[in-house]
Parts: structure tokens; C-alpha cells; sequence
DNA sequence: CGTTCCCTTGACACCGATCAACTCTGGTGG
DNA sequence: CCACCAGAGTTGATCGGTGTCAAGGGAACG
């Protein structure tokens, strides 16, 4: 959990510019803003922060001065059992906000742990205070980013509740992919899937061994290849179709 | 899903305060807001409106200009599948806020269906708008019942994915009981419970078959009477052990 | 006083969990 | 460069928690 601190100065240098590409990114397709209306945004990071694979990022009960929004790698949303088991709430990719609960919430009510090496932009919380005020239309697409991630909890939970596993993972897959090409992290039908099966078990509500099983299954059919951290994604119409994906919920607009 | 207006007027109406005494006490236990803080919300209530038990209070898809307080009566946030089957993704209880994510985002991605016969207080979106400046406490309050909202969300995710169906039920129970007391509306250790086994199938991502089982169980360790839609919990610690429940996500306060 | 939900109970089936190797891969150090 | 090692993926055999199907009983409501 090393911190390193970066050029915080206002304006548009480059690299915290670069730091904050998949988020611009994301605001961009989503909501619509406008690279002039992402400059405050921009100007707010303050710091940098790297964690490796495994490190916490922000634990259960603890508060923050930062929003830590994630710049590159992946992190998850985990909520730990008596038992030792855990379930995945969220996986967190490049664009994705940490913690915005923090600003008006006490504290944590989950972990949010880095899957892979992560660098992380901090923006102080004063800053976003008076956002409202300065930039309203980043304020908002802030929110709607929050909200947007109910939207996917609550496919999550749809997910785990009623799907079976066949078409739980399908989903996953299918919003994992437009995810990170909403993010412009996409290659075509392939992307970057830096996580374990464990990991897609504790996210699914399944065990390893038979996610395993079922991605067994989807590569034999021909839809996925996926190996080495690499999924690409053959036939997204049958995958979809498995899944009964509507990507609606996550393109949910800001209002006119 | 008849409309019905009553008195509207600035200040505090009796009839108009009586409606909204739930949401007043639930901000008080939960966030600490006084009476006096809270009397701009209540002359904000524009409208109510009545649902019977079935009816949809709003629908995937749709977009309102009111903001719905449930001011009496049960709800539940749904989602359904291709197949026919649903999941219930969110209780809704006197005091909850139906769709407080309109003001961000441009339209429902679920249906809000009533349980029992049900009051909803309408609050114009466009007196929402200027909330912040006028009240920026109420405004504070509103947006943390909707992040208590998402930290319930990730707990029923942990439940259906990870908790078997005694704990899952349990912590249910338990939830339930702890929200409805927050409301002011629980009797010692009994609540009123007005929904169906199988729309706690529903939530739980169980059968009815299933859940009338564990709830006889339930029954049979004397932890729990439930009939006549009156839940009764007799050995709330022991409920609670068995459940894994934490009342601490439901506690979120506002920061200091 | 019948109709309609809702609850209850039993027998049986099955999806996914568990347990237990074994293999493969990538990283590390000699 | 190779030997080693830990973590991740893979596979088979078996178990068990829930689902499914089917039927009957009870309570609320007109």
C-alpha cells in the first residue's frame, strides 16, 4: 500500500490528464459531458495512490478525506462472513468510483480490496464539496455513476437470486465486456479479464470448481475463448441471449 | 391506483404531518434531524396518492415528476426474467423513498409494486431541485436513505449468494424487524409482516416451498411466531446469531 | 358459503457443493 | 538456464440443500 504523491496542480498536465482516461472516457459515453466540462474534475486529483494485488484499498468501518476513483487495474467490493466466506458486491474497473458513500455516509460498510496492481486518483473531499456549485454537471454524473452501480447490484442480485448458473456467468460476461467498452478498454469482442475463477465464484454466489465447469461448458460451445486473463467474447447474440442481458441498465442517461 | 390530493399548503397541516410521520421518524432516529429541520420537507408534499395491494406504483422504464414517499403500506422494488420468475430486490417500507434515482437518472430500471393498499406522498421534482440551497440537511438526509439503501442491497446480495436459507431468512427477519423499529412501527419484538412466503421466496432467491419449511423450523426452536401476518421474534439474539446479522449497515449515520 | 389465495406437507429429482487429487502456469532463486 | 514452488485451473466421484411436482387444508373476503 505504498502512496506516492504526483503533480496536483491545476490545469490540464498531462499525466494527470493520462491518470484520469478511462473516467473521462466513461462520462463521455455515458452522460455525454464534454472534455471542457471534465476539466474541473480533472484539476481536483490531488495525489496518486498504487496498491498491489491483494492489498486493501479502504476497509470495513474506516472513513476517508479522499475519493479514490480507480485509474488502472481492478478491485472488488467484498463483505466477509462469520464463516470465512466472502461474496464480491462489485467489481471495480479504470473509471470506476471507490468510495463517493464517504460523503455523506460515516464509514465503510465493506472492503474494497485491488485484484490486480492499482493506481488510484485521489481527490480531496472539501474539493467535491463545493463541486456542486462549480461544476453541477460533474456532481451529477458523479451521482448517476453511483447510481448506476445500484442498478448493477441489483442485476447482480437478480443474478444470484434466479438465474442459474449457466446464465449468471453469461451475464457477468456480457456486462464485464460493455463495462470496458464503455470505459474504452475494449478490444473489439476482447478484453482484459484480470480475474481468478475463485473470484467470479465469490462474485456469483457459486464455488470454483463449478464455475470452472461452466466456463468449460461456453468455451465447448463455441461462445468464449478465455484463458491467460484474455476473454473474447465469439458470439455476444447467443452469449446475451444465455444471459438475458438488456444492456439498459447500463446506459441509464442523464435526465434532459 | 386511484389519485387523491389533499392539502398542499406551507406549514404544518395535520393531515399532511400525520403522512409523513414514518419518513420525520426515521430521519430523527437515524440521522438525528429535529422536528423544526424536518418541516421543510413536509411542506413539500404536493399530493398523495393511494395504490391497492398488486398494483404497480411505478414501472421499468417510466420516468415520474414526483419523488413517492411510502407514508403507509408495504412495497417491493422488482425485477423480472424472460422465464417468468422474479426477483424482489428491495423491501419498501413506511418512510422509504420509492425513486429518488429519477432525479439523476432518466427512468426506472425495475418495477415498484404495492404489497398491502398503500399511501405515497408526491413530492414535485422541481421543489427537489432547490433543496440543496434551502435545506441542505433534509437534502443530506434523503440522498444517505438512498446509500442505506445500496448497503442493504449488498447485504441481501451476501444473503442469497452466500448465506444458506435458515441464515438468509433469519437476517431477513431481523432487517426487517430493525427497519420497522427505526420507523416507529414495532411493537416491542413484534412488527407487522404483510407479505407472502412466496414474495420472501422472492427476495431471498429461495422457493415457497422452501421457505415454509425454514420458517417452520424456525418456529419449532421457539425462536420466532409468524402467522396472521403478525411476526413476533421471541430469542432476538439467538435469531440474530444464526442469521450473522450486524445491525451496523442499517446505522449508517450522517457524517459529523 | 363459496371462491381464491395462501399455507402446509410428502416424495422425489437435480443443480451445484464438497472432497480430493492432479496439472499447468508464471514467477523466483540458485 | 533450470529447479522449484505457489497459485490457479481442471477433473472425477459423491453428497446434500433446494427445487419441483402434486395434493390437501385453512383463512380471508365478497
Amino acid at each position: 500500500m505504498a502512496m506516492r504523491f504526483v503533480d496536483g496542480s491545476t490545469g490540464s498536465g498531462s499525466a494527470t490528464a493520462g491518470l484520469c482516461k478511462p473516467l473521462t472516457t466513461k462520462l463521455q459515453n455515458a452522460v455525454g459531458l464534454s472534455p471542457p466540462e471534465l476539466a474541473p474534475l480533472i484539476s481536483m486529483i490531488q495525489s496518486t495512490r498504487q496498491a498491489r494485488a491483494g492489498d486493501a484499498i479502504i476497509r470495513q468501518g474506516e472513513k476517508s478525506v479522499f475519493l479514490h476513483v480507480l485509474a488502472s487495474g481492478w478491485a472488488a467490493r467484498i463483505k466477509h462472513l462469520p464463516d470465512g466466506s466472502r461474496q464480491i458486491t462489485a467489481f471495480l474497473i479504470p473509471g470506476d468510483l471507490c468510495d463517493l458513500q464517504l460523503m455523506i455516509l460515516e464509514e465503510m460498510d465493506h472492503d474494497i480490496v485491488a485484484l490486480t496492481a492499482v493506481t488510484l486518483a485521489c481527490i480531496a473531499e472539501d474539493a467535491l464539496e463545493s463541486l456542486p456549485l462549480r461544476a453541477p454537471e460533474v456532481a451529477h454524473a458523479l451521482w448517476r455513476s453511483a447510481l448506476v452501480d445500484e442498478a448493477i447490484l441489483r442485476q447482480w442480485l437478480t443474478s444470484v437470486g434466479r438465474r442459474d448458473a449457466r446464465s449468471a456467468i453469461a451475464h457477468m460476461l456480457c456486462e464485464l465486456h460493455f463495462r470496458m467498452t464503455t470505459a474504452g478498454l475494449a478490444r473489439d469482442d476482447a478484453i482484459d479479464l484480470p480475474i481468478t475463477q475463485a473470484q467470479l465464484a465469490d462474485a456469483t454466489g457459486l464455488t470454483g470448481v463449478h464455475v470452472n465447469r461452466v466456463l468449460q461448458g461456453l468455451r465447448g460451445d463455441g461462445l468464449i475463448t478465455l484463458s491467460r486473463r484474455q476473454l473474447t467474447i465469439h458470439d455476444i447474440a447467443r452469449l446475451g441471449e444465455i444471459a438475458g442481458f438488456d444492456a439498459t441498465y447500463l446506459r441509464l442517461k442523464r435526465k434532459a
